[in-house]
DNA sequence: AAAATAAGTAAGTACTTACTTACTTGCATC
DNA sequence: GATGCAAGTAAGTAAGTACTTACTTATTTT
């Protein structure tokens, strides 16, 4: 592979063989590149400079593909709420589980996709903190559908008394919550004893705690 | 106290008197103003500028007391955790405690520092995002002594026979998590039915849950 | 009242920011 | 192989950015 490639005595500067895209693929290429970039530093934490030159093109190339920083940042997170499908999650669960396997069902695929890509919940609280309206859209579309699915299903359980009278919003939101906090302070606080976490653990507990503290 | 007063007829424009603040107190007022401003919008998010025009004073007077924003920002999360005193609420603690009032008491706790100086919360959540060594340093101070004290709690209770053998990390962990995610929410999200929300009525139903999830 | 000290400012420096303009390159089609 | 057109770039602009310098004002101390 080294040796004696004939091309390569005089490659050695190689003509810049610049990839040229097509646009709809560069265009993919810096939603997801910039989707990495505010994730990890926020808007205000990431320059066009920046997302320009890990794409390696010029600044000028990305205000071909959109007007603004901001259309970008709008753009990144209408990419990511596009991909979530939440609602074809949930509208594919089998109708007759037990609350118990219900709730081990939301918890796993809520910490899966945490796992498998942390750039959702870095751009949901990056978002929100700073107050974008983007965020909003985001919250609806990844965490409030578990939140009210949840709530539903709590609440008919409760008047068909098989569960306590329990407030079905408050624990509905609260069950949700904990999970989300374990799903984000895994990957933000790997040391403090995170590193060693075990989701499958960590649902397997805490599942059987809101179990027993719901039932009759 | 308003009419008549002799200065006010020429106090129209009271020959700029601006005030003329003791370091100490130009320190104080600066670590304020900025807090307030990293905490809504973060470390990328405010400049320097903001901040003098938020003290109405000159930005050359913000390097008198601090060498660099980078340790204005350190400035301010030192303070921050030096007012938190978590180790000092837990202590005065009655050591007799029910599990349930004990849960109860941490809960209402983390609830009402949170409701009562958000900053906090935000503080930490966009350091931590960031990256900043500085939200290691508030993680550890404001939110791992709840997570370390009830850890500790759930364990002498399981040990002694009162309590499952639930695993005392990932419980305490999400116990904690799921109260501070409920403080977060309060604040971020006002809309989703969370402005009515009542810390009491989620602080009783939520205790009642885990109680009952972890007696025997 | 004079001197010493500390709080304060105006106006910079060198560099970065989001965004633009005028131009060049590569590729498919006629 | 010329033509049209889209992908690509170099080199800007104007308005910030963190930080500095040289100077002025107020208060305290002698």
């Amino acid at each position: 592979m080294q040796h004696g490639v004939k091309e390569s005595l005089s490659t050695q500067s190689p003509r810049r063989s610049r990839v040229r895209l097509t646009a709809a693929d560069r265009r993919k290429q810096i939603l997801a590149i910039a989707a990495t970039l505010f994730a990890r530093r926020g808007f205000a934490g990431v320059t066009i400079k920046d997302i320009a030159d890990a794409c390696s093109i010029n600044q000028a190339m990305l205000y071909r593909h959109f007007p603004s920083k901001e259309m970008l940042y709008l753009g990144v997170v209408e990419d990511k709420i596009e991909h979530l499908q939440i609602h074809a999650f949930l509208e594919q669960l089998e109708p007759n589980l037990s609350i118990g396997e219900l709730l081990k069902a939301l918890a796993f695929h809520i910490l899966s996709i945490g796992s498998r890509d942390p750039e959702i919940n870095r751009l949901l609280l990056f978002g929100t903190l700073q107050g974008s309206p983007e965020a909003r859209a985001l919250f609806r579309a990844w965490r409030q559908p578990f939140v009210d699915f949840l709530q539903k299903e709590l609440k008919e359980r409760v008047e068909q008394g098989d569960l306590r009278s329990i407030d079905t919003h408050i624990t509905a939101r609260s069950f949700i919550g904990m999970v989300m906090d374990c799903s984000v302070s895994c990957f933000l606080w790997p040391e403090f004893g995170y590193e060693e976490f075990d989701p499958q653990k960590a649902v397997t507990n805490n599942v059987g705690v809101f179990l027993r503290g719901m039932q009759r």
